[in-house]
DNA sequence: TTGTAGGCGTTATCAC
DNA sequence: GTGATAACGCCTACAA
C-alpha cells in the first residue's frame, strides 16, 4: 500500500508536494506556477522561492506518464563506426535537439532480429518515434513498420507501396555517376567492389553498375567484380582478390569504407592512384577527404536524408494522421584526386586535382550506405 | 478530474486493466502473472491468453515511475565522429546491454556549458546513470559531479581528491612511449602536434612530451611544437605550419585524427613516411590501421576504459553507497609501418621494428583522447 | 486565482 | 492465491 503521501520522493528529493508545502499553497498551484501557467504574483513569488530553496527539479518520468511522451527519439543504424552514419546521426541530432528532444542510438549490426526486437520494443513507448535505416528488408519488417504503435521513418529503399514514411536516394544512379565519370576520363577496365548482394544497397549498386556499363555498350568481365561486406577489412581483402586475377584501371567501391580498404590494397600492391588505377567511393564521408590521395566519392546525401527523415518524424509525431510520405535525395559526384586524371593525356591545367569539381555536394560531410 | 478508469489507455492501447478484465481477474493478479510472480495455473493461462489476444505490451514509462529506474544510461563525449569514442561507446554498449539497459549518447562538442546542462538534467531522472568524458574540467564540473543525484562515472583525469568514480589512463607516459621509441630508432628532431593546451589531455600530453625529451637530455626546439584542436583538419593545418618552419624527422601527434591529418600534410609535401619523417599517433583507433602506411599509435586503452567505466557505473547503480573508486589503464605502443624503420642503420635483427613490439594492446580496436 | 480530486499505467502491500 | 487499494510524481478538469 505504501506510506501516506509524504512531501518528498522516495529517495529524499523534493517533489511538487515539497515545494507546495514550503510555499504554503496547494500542489495544483505549485504545479501551475512551475509550468508558467497562472498564479497570482504573490503565489508565483512564493512558489519560485520555495522551489529554488529546496532545489526542485521536475521528474521526467512522472511528467512523461502524464503527457504520454518521453521526449526521446530513437535512431537505428547498422554500424555506428561507419562515418556515413555519424553524418546522418549528426544531422538528425540537430533537428531532434531543436525540438527539445534527445536521440537514442541503436546499432543493429545489420541483423534483422535485432531490428525486429527494437521495433517490438517500440510498443512499450520508451521513445516517441524512431528512424531506422535497415540494409535488409523482409516482409516481417514491413509488417512491423506498418503496424508500429509509434511513428517510424525509414531511411532507405522500401517496397513502392509500403505505407511508411520513407526517405531514399538513388544509389543505382549514384553508381552510374561514378562509371560515367571514369569512362569519360578514359578508363576502360572498371572494377567494382560491392557489399553483400542480399542487402538492399548491395543489390541496387550491383544493378546500377551493370546497367551503367551496358548503357555504354561495355561487356562486363566478371573477374572485375568482387563482393565483401561494407567494412574496411572486407574492402581491402576483396580488392586484393580482384587485383590478383584482373588488371583494372579503375575501381568503384560500394562505400567509402570499402574504398579506403581498396586504396590500402592498391598502394600496398605498388599501384599508383590515380595514375595506374582510379578509385571512386560512395557516401562521400569525411574519410574520403582524409585519404591521400583524397578519394572521389558519390554523395548519397546522407546528412540531407537524415535531416529530412527527422523532419518527417517530428511532423508525424505532431500529427499521426498524416498520410505516408516519400522523399528522394539525388546522388551527386565529388571528383577528387583519386580519379582526377584523364588517362590517355593528362590535362591538369584548368582542373586542379585537389578538391571537388563536378556537382559540389552542399555539405562537406558524409553520406549513406543505404538504398 | 478525468473520466472514470477505462480499460484501455488514452490512445486506445491495452493496459493491465484490459488484460485483467478480459481474463476475468483483478489487475493485481494480471500484473503478477505478467511479471511471472505467483498465480495459479488457471489464472496464468487466462491472463496469458488475454494478454496475447489484445496484444498487451507493458508501458515502460509507467513501469519506470513505479520502479524509479529508466533502464537508460547516458554517455557524454566530445565528438561522436572521433573513432576513439566509437570504440569506447561500443565497449560501454556491450556492458550496458548485458544488464538489460540502453545507452543514450550525447555529443558535447567539448563545451562545458553543454556538459553542465547534461549534468543538471540528470536531476530529472531521465537516466539511471551517466558516463562522461570531459576534456576540460572546471570547479563547477567537480561540484556538479560530486553533487549529482544519479551515479556518474568520469573517464579521464580528475583532481586527485574528487569524490567521483573515475577511470583514467596515463597519457603522459603514453607520449613518453612514443618519444622513447622514436629516439631508439634514431630520430633526433621530433616534432609534436598537440590539441588545445587548455584541455586536460592537451596539457598532459604537452607535459609528457617535454618531460620525455628532457629525460633524454634533449633540448626542445619550440619550432617543432604545434597546437590545433583534436580534429583532422586542424592536425593537417598544424602539421603544414610546422613543416614550413622546421624539419622534423619524426612527428608525435596527440591523437589519431591529428596524425591522419599530419600524414596527409607530409605526403602532400612530398615527404616519405617513415623514411623522411616517422609518425606516431595516439589512441590507436581503427583509423590508424586504415592508413597507408599504417600508423604507429599509442593505445590509451579506450575500449578497456569504457568497459571498466560501465562496470563501475552498474555497480554504483546497484549500490549507491559504494566509496568512490579510481581505476587506471596503462598505455601501450603499437608500432607499425609509419615509424617502423631505424634511421641511421637499420638493424632488423633482434628488434623487429614492424608489427607491435612493446606491450601489445589486447584489443585490435581503438583508444581515447582523454587523460 | 485557488484547492480538491482524480488519473496517467504500473507495481506492491495488505488483508482475506 | 487473490483482490482491493495505495502509491510512484506529475498535471489538470472541475468546483469553489
Amino acid at each position: 500500500m505504501g506510506r501516506k503521501r509524504l512531501q518528498e520522493s522516495a529517495d529524499g528529493r523534493p517533489t511538487v508536494h515539497t515545494v507546495a508545502a514550503r510555499a504554503g499553497v496547494s500542489i495544483a498551484s505549485a504545479s501551475r506556477v512551475l509550468n508558467g501557467v497562472g498564479g497570482s504574483p504573490e503565489t508565483i513569488r512564493k512558489v519560485r522561492a520555495a522551489a529554488a530553496e529546496v532545489g526542485y527539479v521536475p521528474n521526467a518520468i512522472a511528467r512523461s506518464l502524464q503527457s504520454q511522451r518521453t521526449g526521446l527519439v530513437a535512431l537505428a543504424v547498422e554500424d555506428i563506426g561507419n562515418p556515413v552514419y555519424v553524418a546522418m546521426m549528426r544531422a538528425i541530432e540537430a533537428v531532434v535537439a531543436s525540438s527539445g528532444r534527445q536521440l537514442v542510438v541503436h546499432a543493429t549490426g545489420g541483423r534483422i532480429d535485432n531490428e525486429m526486437t527494437l521495433l517490438r520494443r517500440l510498443a512499450n513507448r520508451y521513445v516517441d518515434g524512431m528512424i531506422i535505416s535497415p540494409i535488409r528488408v523482409t516482409d516481417d519488417h514491413l509488417g512491423a513498420l506498418a503496424g508500429s504503435p509509434v511513428p517510424v521513418v525509414v531511411i532507405g529503399q522500401l517496397g513502392a507501396d509500403a505505407p511508411v514514411d520513407n526517405v531514399r536516394t538513388d544509389s543505382r544512379r549514384g553508381v552510374a555517376l561514378a562509371v560515367d565519370h571514369l569512362l569519360a576520363t578514359g578508363r576502360r577496365r572498371i572494377g567494382f567492389v560491392n557489399g553483400p548482394l542480399d542487402t538492399v544497397p548491395g543489390a541496387a549498386r550491383d544493378a546500377g553498375f551493370r546497367a551503367a556499363l551496358a548503357r555504354h555498350g561495355i561487356h562486363l568481365d566478371e573477374d572485375l567484380v568482387e563482393v565483401g561486406d561494407f567494412q574496411y577489412a572486407a574492402g581491402r581483402a576483396a580488392a586484393l582478390r580482384l587485383l590478383a586475377r584482373a588488371s583494372p584501371d579503375a575501381l568503384v567501391c560500394a562505400n567509402d569504407l570499402i574504398a579506403v580498404g581498396a586504396l590500402h590494397a592498391l598502394l600496398a600492391a605498388g599501384r599508383r592512384v590515380p595514375e595506374d588505377v582510379a578509385l571512386v567511393g560512395m557516401d562521400d564521408t569525411e574519410l574520403a577527404q582524409m585519404m591521400f590521395p583524397q578519394l572521389s566519392s558519390v554523395s548519397l546525401g546522407s546528412a540531407e536524408r537524415g535531416r529530412r527523415a527527422a523532419e518527417l518524424l517530428l511532423q508525424r509525431i505532431a500529427d499521426p494522421t498524416l498520410p505516408p510520405r516519400r522523399e528522394q535525395v539525388p546522388p551527386s559526384l565529388a571528383v577528387r584526386a583519386s580519379s582526377g586524371t584523364t588517362l590517355p593525356a593528362a590535362r591538369p591545367s584548368a582542373d586542379p586535382l585537389d578538391g571537388p569539381t563536378a556537382p559540389t555536394p552542399t555539405h562537406p560531410s558524409s553520406e549513406g550506405v543505404t538504398a
